[in-house]
DNA sequence: TTGGGG
């Protein structure tokens, strides 16, 4: 997918046809021409004109030199994926200061270049200037913003006019590539997409790694898991370190939020560990680990932030608060319109919340019901199980996963008993432990390593401590009041 | 009078 598109792009951009760049002055005032951005490409090195629309706003950053700088993405009818340009003043307030994404741009006198095959949009502080206006849904011809060398020209005017136009109804697709963007839920392994999201936390590890969580309202698909059945194996998290609860406490209890491991430090990262910021991922890739769905930013990666008045950032918060309006929008999203015929859980009282509501919970103990996977037990096998129910000594440890969190919940002597319906044989006792992991049933009995799906169940849980010095450091969760079913 | 950043 993504080397057709860059194909696609390569193609376009290799026609070197000669175009006359711009300028001619007239009558006193300065004409210029405006080149549709795919066209400036085929004139690299030579100053052009550029009007177009801002997609992706960066931060304001010391340069490497003396100066700041910002990069702006923008994008135009010619080349709706846009390209970079990046800014230089000895002033944060003679940067371009873009209200929001979707404002127009005029550039006068910037040159294209290419870096490392990739084409970039290279403003001269010197000779090159800029124009800022609003975008679609005003009808201000002047800017709200202009360097200091800006010369306004007659065509300004309608070209901004056209310009809204086009982003107020813009042409079918196909027009343009347009990066492939995905929201959490709709994620699929080994493609690489854009995800827009809030920047809910960023932790530099020891290694210096870093790890974004980030989150857009949504629940990551459930994934299917090896027959690996040893809890031992299956792991909480991904993370070496997990979050403190001070910062655990600060994250929302519904939709899930992934974590995206980068090795390289990008200069938004500052912005992000101090404040809280919706962001666009761009060419992110993910994929799952021990059931856990990890996010990677490969090279050709960056990081933009994104003002709240964002159209796509309006779009998730709007769908989540609707997701929240019902009952059974705040269940896991792939748990909708599948039958839970696998428990009995007698709890009536307790009403349902997700697994990171509890961890969050401001006290200690907790009861509640869930809608979870048992990822995995220990022990798993029928024999074992057979002579923990009969010694009542020993507790079954599930490992309990819902798209908020994964926890370990403990069925202990009693409770035991009455989770598997009885004292049942070591056979028995397999099937239904099979049936829970989702194990499929010609695979239970041969040992050859499959996937499998554990389905959705509904379980009810109670949290307590084990010491009183440390309480939330020996929080233990508990299965009570749930049957496994035939 | 240039680098900076990609």
């Amino acid at each position: 997918m993504e080397t057709a598109v860059r194909e696609r792009k390569r193609q376009r951009e290799e026609v070197a046809v000669p175009i006359p760049s711009m300028t001619a002055v007239g009558g006193g005032e300065a004409q210029y021409v405006y080149l549709p951005i795919a066209d400036a490409l085929k004139a690299a090195g030579v100053r052009v004109c550029i009007f177009a629309a801002v997609s992706e706003i960066g931060a304001a950053f010391h340069s490497r030199g003396t100066d700041f700088t910002r990069t702006l993405r923008i994008f135009d009818q010619s080349r709706s994926t846009g390209i970079s340009v990046t800014f230089f003043a000895n002033d944060t307030a003679l940067l371009p200061c873009v209200r929001s994404s979707g404002d127009v741009i005029s550039l006068h006198n910037v040159k294209i270049t290419n870096y490392h095959g990739e084409f970039f949009v290279t403003f001269d502080k010197r000779s090159s200037s800029f124009a800022l206006f609003e975008g679609k849904a005003s009808t201000e011809s002047s800017p709200y913003q202009t360097s200091m060398k800006y010369h306004g020209s007659k065509q300004d005017d309608e070209i901004l006019t056209n310009m809204r136009m086009w982003l107020v109804y813009p042409p079918p697709e196909g027009v343009g590539l347009k990066d492939l963007e995905l929201q959490l839920r709709s994620v699929q392994s080994d493609l690489t997409f854009d995800l827009v999201c809030k920047v809910l936390h960023v932790y530099e590890a020891p290694s210096g790694e870093w790890i974004f969580y980030v989150w857009d309202g949504t629940d990551i698909p459930t994934t299917e898991l090896q027959t690996c059945l040893n809890t031992e194996a299956v792991p909480l998290h991904l993370e070496e370190v997990p979050l403190p609860r001070e910062v655990l406490c600060t994250l929302p209890c519904i939709g899930t939020i992934l974590r995206i491991f980068s090795n390289k430090f990008c200069k938004e990262i500052t912005h992000l560990q101090r404040d809280i910021y919706w962001a666009r991922f761009c060419n992110i890739t993910c994929k799952q680990e021990f059931g856990i769905w990890k996010g990677t930013l490969p090279p050709s990666s960056r990081v933009r932030l994104l003002s709240n008045e964002d159209g796509s950032v309006v779009e998730r918060l709007k769908m989540y608060e609707s997701r929240l309006s019902t009952k059974v929008g705040r269940r896991p999203m792939a748990s909708l319109h599948k039958a839970f015929d696998f428990t009995d859980v007698e709890l009536k009282r307790a009403g349902y919340a997700t697994l990171m509501e509890s961890l969050t919970y401001e006290r200690v103990t907790h009861k509640l019901k869930t809608l979870v996977r048992v990822v995995s037990a220990f022990p798993w096998q029928g024999s074992d199980l057979h002579s923990l129910l009969s010694s009542n000594k020993h507790c079954l440890r599930l490992t309990l996963e819902d798209p908020t969190a994964r926890i370990h919940a403990y069925v202990c002597k009693d409770g035991l008993v009455r989770f598997f319906g009885g004292s049942l044989t070591a056979a028995a006792l397999t099937r239904k432990m099979n049936r829970l992991l989702g194990v499929p049933e010609q695979a239970a009995e041969k040992d050859t390593p499959v996937a499998r799906n554990p389905p959705w169940i509904w379980c009810c849980l109670k949290s307590y401590r084990l010491e009183k010095e440390d309480p939330w450091g020996s929080r233990r969760y508990q299965v009570f009041g749930t049957e496994v079913r035939d």
